[in-house]
DNA sequence: TTTATTTGTGTATATTTTACACATTACGAT
DNA sequence: ATCGTAATGTGTAAAATATACACAAATAAA
C-alpha cells in the first residue's frame, strides 16, 4: 500500500516517521468483522443470529460482530467471535467482502469485514440466553440490523459457488455421514433438487469418499452407509482446469 | 456488526451514545485501499507499479494505493487511485480481499482492502514520469514493499479462477478484437496453452460474440474478423448452474 | 407378516470435450 | 507478377461426461 502517494502525487523519498504522522493523524476509521456463521440441522440451511442491542434497530436481528482490537489480526477477531458464541476452535473460516459504505453504521464511519464459517451444530452448545442468539432459517427472511442483510447475501451467495467447486460442506455434517444427509445438505444450500441416483454417481466418480464400514443408527427405514470425506486425497487431486464457460 | 457486544455478552440495550463512544475511543485503525491494475500489452499480461517511496523499502516496487478518506466509500477511494494513476473512469474494479496483519504495515496498523483493476493499455496515458510509475511482465517476478506480493497474487489467483467464468477478459482488450487476441489473452493470464480451433468452437457456441464485419489492419498475414462482446445478451443467458465438481 | 420408507444400483441417450490437418487469405520480398 | 511466409477459418471422429429414469433389497413400525 502506497500510503506514500497520499493524495498528490508525491515523488521524493518519505521517512518513516512522515509515513507514520500521517497514519496516526487523521484517517483513522473503526474496524469491525462481522461473522455470517452457517449451520445445518433438520435438513435447513441456518444462520446463527442475535438480538440488536441498538435502540434504533430495537426488534431486529444482526450478526455476529466485533470491532478489531488494535494489535489483533483480522481472522484472530473472527476466530474470537466465533469461539465467544460457539465455544469451538477451528471452524471452517473465510474472509468474503469488506463494507465500508461511509454512512452504514449509525455510531459513525465504521467499516466491517464480513467472514463466512461453517459449523456443525451438533459439536457445541450455544449460549443462547443472551439477546435471543438463535439459529435463523436462512429461507425465514428478516430484516436485519445494520447492512447486515447485504453482509448476509453476499455470504450466501459465496458459500453457494463455493460449495459447488470445492468440499465445504463437510464442516456443516458430522465427520460420518451417508450420503442422503450430504445430498440434504446440497439441496439445502442451493435450493434445487438433485437426482439421487446421479448426486451419487458424481461423488464417488470423483473418489473423495471413505467408506467407514458404519451405518446410520436410529433411522426408520434401510439405514445407509457413513462416509467420511478424505481432504488429503482432494489435497492431491483437486482439479485445476475447469474449462472457460460463462 | 454488533459492537454492542463488545467484549464481554452484554444483555442490555444501548444508546447510540455508548456505541459513538466506543466507536471513537480506541479502536480506530488507518484503512487504505490497494489497487492490483492488469493491462495486456504485446500478448504478456502487465501489473501497475511504482517504486516504493519509503526509504525502508528503497528500491522495491509497490502497488497503488493510498489511506481512505474519512468520508469516502471504499470504492472511491479505488476509483481515486484508478483515475489519479491512469486518467480513466468507469474501469472494470472488483474487491477482492482485506489485509490486516498486524505488523503488515511499518508505520503501523494500517489495514487494506485490495482491489483488482482491468485496463485496456490502449485508452489511456500513464503518467510515467513519476516513481518509475510502469507496466511490470507479471512474469517477471520482483519482490514487492510491504505484503503487496501476497496482495498481487490474491488478485492474480483471483483473475485466473474468474475468468474463466466471467467475461471479465474483454476490459484488457480494445472494443473490437480477433479471436487470436482473445485467446492470446486467456493463454497469457491462465499461462497454458489452448487448442485454437476447440477456443474458437467454444466462444462461438457460447454465442455472445457479435461479429462487426471489420478485419484486423495492419497485421502481416491474412487478417481476422473483429468481434464485439454483447454484454446484454450475456446478461440474460449466463449460466447459474456449474455443476458439484472438485 | 405386511406395509411404508429409503437405500443401492445400471443403462441408454444426449451433450460436451478433446485431438487433430488442410485449404485459404493476405502481406512482403523478390 | 510470383513465391514464400504466416495466420485464418473450418469439421469430424472418439472419448468423456451429464442426464433421465425404475426396481429389488433392507429395515422399522404396525
Amino acid at each position: 500500500m502506497a500510503l506514500a502517494e497520499n493524495g498528490k502525487l508525491a515523488n521524493k523519498i518519505k521517512t518513516l516517521q512522515t509515513i507514520q504522522s500521517e497514519v496516526e493523524s487523521s484517517n483513522r476509521i473503526a474496524l469491525s468483522v462481522d461473522c455470517v456463521i452457517f449451520g445445518f440441522d433438520e435438513n435447513k440451511l441456518k444462520v446463527l443470529l442475535i438480538r440488536s442491542d441498538l435502540k434504533k434497530y430495537q426488534g431486529r436481528y444482526s450478526l455476529l460482530g466485533d470491532l478489531v482490537y488494535p494489535n489483533e489480526d483480522l481472522s484472530a477477531a473472527a476466530y474470537r467471535i466465533l469461539k465467544q458464541r460457539t465455544g469451538l476452535n477451528d471452524l471452517y473460516l473465510e474472509q468474503v467482502e469488506t463494507f465500508g459504505s461511509v454512512g452504514r453504521h449509525p455510531a459513525g464511519r465504521v467499516v466491517t469485514v464480513a467472514y463466512c464459517s461453517l459449523v456443525n451444530v451438533q459439536h457445541h452448545k450455544l449460549r443462547i440466553l443472551e439477546n435471543d442468539l438463535h439459529w435463523h432459517d436462512v429461507k425465514s427472511t428478516t430484516e436485519l440490523a445494520f447492512d447486515h442483510q447485504d453482509i448476509f447475501d453476499a455470504c450466501y451467495n459465496r458459500l453457494q459457488k463455493r460449495i459447488q467447486k470445492h468440499p465445504l460442506g463437510f464442516n456443516l455434517l458430522p465427520k460420518k455421514f451417508s450420503l442422503r444427509e450430504l445430498q440434504n445438505l446440497y439441496e439445502a444450500i442451493l435450493d434445487i433438487k438433485l437426482d439421487r441416483r446421479n448426486f451419487r454417481k458424481k461423488f464417488f466418480s470423483m473418489d473423495f469418499l471413505i467408506d467407514t464400514g458404519e451405518m446410520e443408527q436410529d433411522v426408520p427405514h434401510r439405514p445407509g452407509k457413513l462416509y467420511k470425506f478424505n481432504y488429503e486425497k482432494y489435497e492431491k487431486k483437486k482439479k485445476k482446469w475447469f474449462g472457460i464457460d460463462f
